[in-house]
DNA sequence: ATGAAAGCGCTAACAC
DNA sequence: GTGTTAGCGCTTTCAT
């Protein structure tokens, strides 16, 4: 049981060419390929197309100790924020030659630490993590030994690692400033847990858009995960509380905010009618649920394309590139409406 | 700019522990450890935890010829078929200590061979591949070469190379008993392109059910493509045509019956008042769109599992694991419901 | 039970 | 412009 089938190796390119194996290892890098006659490049090529000769990336690898691969940690990629990202990832560093070796955290920081472990062990010449919490130290450590490492979606406290975030801001003014044109004055803010960049920032966010634009904060609703469910609980006990009840939620997250969908409508109130949902991610199918989702977009795929590309540049020597925010927009769809409590008021 | 961090080497931690490589070496693999003495071992291991070492797979891998990394082909993993089969494949390698090299084919079938050449290169113990059409031969050619591969989601002619698919004809059966119960005698069938595995076998499961159940064939529109896009333009076609207008249709996709139900709402037909429709596959948040989508499911995650569990058999040493299908429920939701035809014909 | 030493296939000095 | 050769860090005979 053979494991590798005797491929053929650079000496047997050797001797079919008539050439030494340095000789051959020039002529089929790129990069040296010009300090080789034409004539020689030719018969190794020859020879090597005849052979079906490819190097031994194992061997290739501990020579040059490049690998020719980046680790990509994520929560999860079946949550539908991540699959665009990886696309995106891929796509770029398939342009470069490169491989992407993926890892599921779980959601467990304590996985997410091994998984960047057995990555590095393996070798890979950078890191894109997407598993980042605040107070995470291990992306700072990493890139104070120079291991190129590009924050995704998500950062650290510490700066000066590089990232790419979404720029919440823009979008989510634009979206309070509708609601508040629609007359909606009773706006609760669904927020994520506080330790991430994303959670921490959305709230920011909406908080900031508040104050430009109602002079005041909102009341927040804290939910215990970044889940569906997470967000049903949070509002079912929101509704079920007996405070008053919102005109609009804005949810720090597409998932949160369905999570709130169901549990308004477990209540027999309706969204938008009753009650306005914004969410933020603009996840796949989106603008196809029920009702389409009105929400906070931005491009993933972009984002992990530039992720892809700043730890290109990291691994080609920019010690330190700028870091990324991705533009946000603001999509209004059929979860959001005029409010009602306004339009009866007129 | 050092890429690789000075890390210990094995020789580092032979004097260290005041052993040889040989003995570290042999410590320190769980299946040559019962060779050394308890004292050594504990020697070295405590040695190794202190240098904090790691061994070097790119070494490791050049020696023993294998990689612990197993190459994943798919279409694309922002398909929402597709990110929990790798779910699924991540958590099993990730048992075995193994990891997944991942690759995006874009349905481009010489990208896909590109993109296992490229893996292959890289040394991959083993392959999963998920996008197979029905004449490919190179999953025969790899199979052939005792190249470990299995064939996920889609299959080719050639049934010795093992692989995991969808046992469509059960679901299938289920949902056309309902929607003949249901009333529904005008059925059309929008089908994908016939030449993978999925799009043939989801014809003839769909007939073969219309013959059981009805005791005749249905008429069949042929989507160009896999897409919403695609089923939007067959159905479109379809209403256009002047032909009558079917009371349900049985999809071979969710993508292909969204696009359908868009095509169908342009007309100013409801679904399911005037259509019902049918998917396949019951990707995430088919259960949330407008309307919930009807649909035949099975458990991707499962699927991608299975796929890796014999791939790693097949590492293992299994030469000829037997394929696996997985089985297909029928999942009734808001898109289908009484032929309203048949309930006047009352 | 342990160690010495031979490579795995490649690249990069270094010589010519 | 080309060839010779010394390793990269590891596993695995083969001795002892």
């Amino acid at each position: 049981m053979p494991k590798r089938r005797n491929a053929p190796r650079i000496s047997d390119v050797a001797r079919e060419s008539g050439f030494s194996v340095a000789t051959v290892s020039r002529a089929l890098n790129p990069l040296t390929a010009s300090a080789v006659s034409p004539e020689a490049r030719r018969a190794v090529e020859a020879a090597a197309e005849v052979l079906g000769y490819r190097p031994n990336e194992a061997a290739r690898s501990l020579r040059t100790n490049k690998s020719l691969i980046v680790g990509v940690v994520v929560p999860d990629i079946a949550n539908p924020l991540f699959p665009r990202m990886v696309r995106g990832i891929d796509d770029v560093l398939d342009d470069a030659n490169y491989s992407s070796l993926l890892a599921n955290s779980g959601g467990d920081p304590a996985k997410a630490d091994k998984a960047i472990d057995r990555l590095l062990q393996r070798g890979v010449d950078g890191l894109i993590i997407a598993t980042a919490n605040l107070e995470d130290r291990r992306p700072s450590v990493l890139f104070d030994s120079n291991v190129p490492v590009v924050l995704l979606n998500r950062r650290t406290y510490d700066t000066r690692v590089p990232s790419v975030t979404a720029a919440g801001s823009r979008g989510t003014t634009a979206a309070l400033t509708q609601l508040v044109k629609d007359g909606h004055s009773n706006i609760t803010v669904l927020a994520a847990p506080q330790h991430t960049s994303t959670g921490w920032e959305r709230l920011r966010d909406i908080e900031g858009a508040a104050a430009k634009r109602l002079g005041r904060t909102l009341p927040v609703v804290k939910a215990t995960a970044v889940s569906e469910s997470a967000g049903y609980e949070a509002i079912r006990d929101l509704l079920e509380s007996g405070d008053s009840v919102p005109t609009a939620i804005v949810a720090a997250n597409d998932l949160l905010a369905l999570g709130a969908i169901r549990a308004i409508r477990e209540r027999n109130l309706r969204v938008p009618q009753d009650i306005s949902v914004v969410g933020f991610n603009d996840m796949p199918f989106c603008d196809r649920l029920d009702p389409p989702l009105s929400t906070i977009g931005f491009d993933h795929y972009k984002m992990g394309a530039e992720a892809a590309r700043m730890v290109m540049n990291m691994i080609a020597g920019d010690v330190k590139p700028k870091s990324v925010r991705i533009p946000t927009v603001w999509i209004p769809r059929a979860s959001t409406a005029v409010c009602r409590d306004a339009s009866s008021r007129v």
